[in-house]
DNA sequence: CAGTGGTCTAGACCACCGG
DNA sequence: CGGTGGTCTAGACCACTGT
């Protein structure tokens, strides 16, 4: 972990600064609600502008992990609000971020034409687009979590592999490294279902048991879907988390 | 509508640029996928730093209803992307967004000492600490949606009435105006259950129907706790929406 | 190449907080 | 009062897109 700002670093000054300063707290240097050094020494300390330096506080206090009381200082967040929320990720890097081992067992991986909400929800006027349809078991600590069915619209000559999906990585960095797709931004919905008799199987509950499906618009860097994806989640092991702001 | 950057306004000038920004936006005048005018040029229109120009683009992007491309320019979101999401919402304005008529029949008020696990989500120490319970069934054009259990943390003298809650305001609205508490921030799960007999009475559900439960702890200008709510949406009536980003 | 957004600087003044 | 964060300026250089 680096402790100072190097102005020849490939990334911005402000993000090694977010870096420096997460890493402050993760290791408790900082602790909660106690305050952090004000904008004029942080200047001093790393030889970056104000303007710089606000930059990255800026950012923390949106992701949680400061807060900013005017003619007082900066704070750093009680644990409670440190959890990086409505930050898009995969169901790996979900689960690994709630202490829990993902895993996956692939159902079905095959070319289609996609059903026509499907079609909607990705944008797709051309009638012989194909999409990728994945289905996944998904498992946390090796008990089932979640069923997966994701729709993936690639272009021409971009292919998935029952061997890409085995190697347990993550999806999302599966599509950056191959076809240098980011996913950036996703819409996503939340709702309340029941456990039809095969979910109920795969998933290991009873029949009619409650489920939380979500529902995801994924969008690469280009602002194109990419990727529509439902998860019907166990209800009784997964809780969805959120910040609101006004 | 004003349609200049006034710099005697107490309103500081980025904020007048988003409401301007977003009055061109709702009136059409800027279109989905246009391009708005760049940066450079907006300086010479309103006649403020680019620094303060980008401060607003910055928030009206992260708020959706923008996104730019290097090198190209910054354009408007189209509307599906344009939503007020994540936004801190009351019940009232929630519903209100919706497009439904939002209503509310009072079933319980009353000052009590606070249940242990109440008790700490509100982070209160005091033994002798009371908060007000209110019992809500809500309603969504007339029919049951929610039932709301609200716990308002409240300071000595600040009192809640059965009058205050008829008056169909929104609770926040009621929070800032008589106390001048204003929520601006929250935490939120949520999750699934199932009703229980009461709970299926109240909401006209068959007894272990599917429920949305959302958990949110507010927190006031201040930072502090002031209210912890549970609401127990109809599962085949509530959606919930999200948008990612990373 | 000219034009765009992305990063950064050094400085200024203000509003708020606490002693 | 001095120190804090909040707002704002005028300028600079960079990285990226299109032609």
């Amino acid at each position: 972990m680096p402790s100072t700002v190097d102005p020849n670093n490939i990334l911005p000054r402000y993000y090694q600064l977010i870096n420096i300063i997460k890493g402050q707290i993760d290791s408790k240097k900082w602790k909660p609600h106690e305050p952090i050094p004000s904008e004029r020494q942080l200047e001093e300390i790393y030889n970056v502008s104000r303007t710089t330096i606000r930059q990255a506080l800026d950012i923390l206090t949106r992701q949680g992990y400061l807060y900013r009381e005017h003619g007082r200082g900066t704070f750093v967040s009680p644990q409670k609000l440190q959890k990086g929320i409505n930050e898009l990720t995969s169901f790996t890097e979900d689960m690994l971020k709630r202490g829990l081992k993902p895993a996956s067992k692939n159902l079905n991986l095959e070319l289609i034409e996609p059903p026509a909400d499907v079609a909607a929800m990705l944008d797709i006027h051309d009638k012989n687009q194909k999409v990728y349809k994945i289905e996944r078991l998904r498992l946390a600590d090796n008990q089932p979590m979640g069923l997966q069915t994701s729709y993936l619209l690639l272009s021409e000559g971009q292919e998935i592999t029952e061997a890409d999906l085995g190697t347990s990585k993550s999806l999302y960095r599966l599509l950056q490294e191959k076809f240098n797709l980011i996913p950036t931004e996703a819409d996503e919905t939340l709702e309340v279902t029941v456990a039809s008799e095969q979910e109920a199987q795969l998933l290991q509950v009873p029949e009619g048991s409650p489920l939380l499906l979500s529902e995801r618009i994924l969008f690469s860097q280009f602002r194109r879907p990419l990727e529509f994806v439902k998860i019907l989640y166990r209800g009784d092991r997964y809780k969805y988390y959120a910040r609101l702001t006004r």
